[in-house]
DNA sequence: AATTCGCCCTGTCGGC
DNA sequence: TGCCGACAGGGCGAAT
């Protein structure tokens, strides 16, 4: 799941390519993946118009053109990828063999490319979108970008706060929730999905679902600092495929093997060897270790069954 | 009003 | 061996 520091690598890996290149042609093959336009509409308005810029918000791309901006959000499984105009296609682009070899050219346009821009240079923009839980839409005035109603009520961009005075300035801390569901939460911050949403619990110690009014002053400003370190690890190895994520020129992401929880449900932690425990928490697969992230404490309401494990470490602040 | 739930969609995987 | 149900999940609208 393409999640911010996949998102940013692709940002990244487009910027010295994309920028001055000319639209000479757009194909929206899948109409329901459009928002707010319709398929000739958007292929007729993008004609001509040059990409000035690439930029990321939270999980969203964002191809700012002349006035306008094209915005793609990657969903589950959507690939960007850019082909040079020289570019051979490779029939084996996308298929995930040994993750030792890269491919050489361009993928073919199968039937998952569900959009593509032709520029004029020859080069081309493919996206490809398996379950097609992407999105895209075009925004005609850049101005409006940050009103847009997708764009509008992100929180803020987890590499760029000041940690004390979001923290003074965010209203929810006295929720029930889970602070999973905050991670996952995108106008609490913007970009988290659900591997780094694992992967911040577990650098922090902190139970998935631990309710936010219980987390001490200190346990916030030390979850934030844990997001912002996954995150930056992510971007660090060009960010984590499981399965679909590619880098624009098809290379794999190599944060995989750096995971301390996701996709390890069953296997031993790495910290202390204990078996990771997969369950579900904010309606999402989550993967904890039980000893190094215990259940806190239950302040009251439902019935936990499962009794804590190991005491709690430090103070756990059990009272409100 | 704040949360949770159901749904969209298709490739992959485990079980029988 | 082959089929098929379960599963994965971002984000939105419906339901509670």
């Amino acid at each position: 799941m393409p999640e911010l520091p996949e998102v940013e690598t692709i940002v990244r890996r487009l910027r010295p390519s994309l920028p001055g290149q000319r639209i000479r042609k757009a194909e929206a093959r899948l109409p329901r993946l459009l928002l707010g336009m319709e398929a000739r509409r958007l292929e007729k308005v993008l004609r001509g118009k040059t990409v000035n810029a690439v930029r990321r918000r939270g999980k969203y791309i964002a191809l700012e053109l002349d006035e306008s901006i094209l915005v793609v959000h990657l969903g589950m499984s959507g690939q960007l990828t850019f082909s040079p105009p020289d570019a051979q296609e490779d029939p084996a682009f996308f298929r995930t063999v040994t993750g030792l070899q890269k491919p050489l050219g361009v993928h073919p346009v199968d039937p998952h490319t569900h959009f593509l821009l032709h520029f004029e240079s020859g080069a081309r923009l493919l996206f490809r979108d398996p379950r097609t839980f992407g999105k895209i839409f075009f925004i005609a005035d850049a101005k409006a970008f940050d009103r847009h109603p997708r764009l509008g009520l992100l929180g803020p961009e987890p590499l760029e706060l000041e940690a004390e005075a979001f923290i003074a300035s965010f209203p929810g801390w006295n929720s029930l929730r889970p602070v999973k569901a905050l991670l996952l939460d995108q106008s609490f911050l913007a970009g988290i999905g659900n591997i780094y949403a694992d992967e911040a619990l577990h650098l922090s110690g902190l139970h998935p679902s631990t309710p936010i009014r219980d987390l001490a002053a200190e346990q916030k400003v030390e979850v934030l600092r844990a997001v912002r370190a996954v995150l930056e690890q992510g971007i660090r190895n060009s960010g984590t495929t499981f399965s679909d994520y590619r880098q624009p020129d098809g290379t794999l992401g190599l944060n995989f093997d750096f995971l301390r929880v996701y996709g390890r449900g069953g296997s031993p932690c790495r910290g202390c060897g204990t078996r990771l425990e997969k369950s579900v928490v904010a309606g999402r697969g989550t993967v904890h270790c039980p000893l190094c992230q215990p259940r806190p404490p239950l302040t009251g309401g439902k019935a936990g069954g499962r009794r804590s494990i190991a005491k709690p470490g430090r103070g756990g602040g059990a009272e409100t």
